[in-house]
DNA sequence: GCCGATTTGTCCGTATGTATC
DNA sequence: CGATACATACGGACAAATCGG
């Protein structure tokens, strides 16, 4: 539950946009109004309309008003901009996830490894093969290498639910953001094993590689997400900034 | 050139962080510092500092700092967020930018387009495909369908240079956000012959499409880009929020 | 074309809350 | 506990863009 304001403003905002409470391709009512509304001052309502912006839901224009541009979606999938661990984003879209546990085991950072992941030589580190369904499906092969110091107590179980609950609830661990990557690969015969997939039908998958960071601002994850490419799917609103 | 003041201070904050003033994983100056320097409100320095986390520059924590977390890329790609064209993100990475027009014709959108495209059947378009070169390679393969008239005078010409050029500076037209998707795709005939693949080595290319809207509301443009796969290449910093 | 009303964009100063050390 | 530092929130001022009379 979000307890600040600017929070609350948002989340109703958004869900009167998404409930059409607001006619598409209308303005929304001036800030003055919202900050009678909500009871605020400006800085509140703007910080909530600024996060509907980057959202893709409005756009706002200077001099003429806050216009609602959103478009219900078929079927989102992965968020861009904001970290999800793979269960929230298949509840978020009313999917079943399910997780199942390749390997697991405990490795040292190589010279090679350390170059491939940027763990530095000499990390004890937890090395896991996961393998993700959504509604039955193995949609994700997950290759996620842990820092063993800042997630000590990992076990298989754990991996099968949520790693990221036991870090953030468990380890009380802050997570705080995560580089990451898109590409296209190759497919290996392990994907192709175990997504179901045939090098005559794809020869490909989508490749999303992420350096995660706690608030030590210590890199303690480092994954290689192996997508199957007829399912993956990224969204992302981009903003046009005028010309410098 | 930006001429306000927390871009002022964001642009040079970032120029040190990438010279390498500050030193990485160390913490920067905190605001009230930063204030006196720039002299300038905490508002100011704060909404500067924003724009650097959600570039991945740096992380905050309350109670702490604000930490540098920047590492030089080896090769940075296309953004996340913001809409760069072609030419201006070639030109971001030093690399030699081309195109050239493939087909240039004007068409109605009958009811299949209409679905695939999301302009209203009968709308009048231009539909180009256009080929872009990095370095003297063939790489992304688009296809432009842009609402005739919303784009109206354009050209051949134009096309091969940069057409967000012409409807911006020409036509005067504010563009202001895309919805994107990131997905991979069955390569086609067309991909095959002019960015010198071969089915035998991918059968796949990773496909950008986005949907451009204008200061009016309407959207103008419907693209779908597709790039060789060997050389896609996209970039994001993710943020983790606080449980909801 | 001008002027005034409306609306968003930028910026300032201040106060209070919360996390860290 | 106190000092430091970021997070939230308020209120006010002026600038810039839009629109109608």
């Amino acid at each position: 539950m979000p307890k600040t304001k600017y929070e609350l403003i948002y989340r109703d905002l958004k869900e009167k946009i998404e409930a059409d409470e607001f006619p598409y391709q209308e303005l929304l009512p001036p800030e003055n109004t919202l900050i009678q509304i909500y009871d605020c001052s400006r800085n509140t309502v703007r910080r909530a309309i600024g996060k509907l912006v980057t959202d893709g839901y409005v756009q706002t224009m200077q001099g003429k008003g806050v216009r609602n541009i959103y478009r219900p979606v078929e079927q989102t999938a992965f968020t861009i901009g904001e970290i999800e661990t793979f269960r929230e984003s298949a509840l978020r879209n009313g999917q079943t996830p399910r997780t199942k546990v390749l390997l697991f085991t405990e490795i040292t950072a190589d010279a090679s490894l350390s170059k491939h992941t940027g763990f530095p030589a000499g990390s004890e580190l937890y090395y896991l093969q996961r393998l993700h369904y959504l509604d039955g499906k193995p949609l994700i092969l997950n290759h996620n290498y842990f820092l063993k110091s800042a997630a000590h107590g990992l076990t298989p179980e754990i991996a099968t639910n949520s790693i990221y609950d036991y870090l953030e609830n468990t380890l009380h661990m802050t997570i705080v953001n995560s580089k990451r990557t898109m590409t296209v690969e190759k497919i290996t015969e392990i994907d192709e094993k175990y997504m179901d997939l045939n090098v005559d039908d794809y020869n490909c998958v989508a490749v999303v590689t992420s350096s995660t960071y706690n608030s030590d601002g210590i890199m303690f994850e480092y994954t290689q997400s192996r997508h199957r490419p007829d399912y993956f799917h990224f969204q992302d609103n981009a903003i046009r900034r005028p010309a410098t």
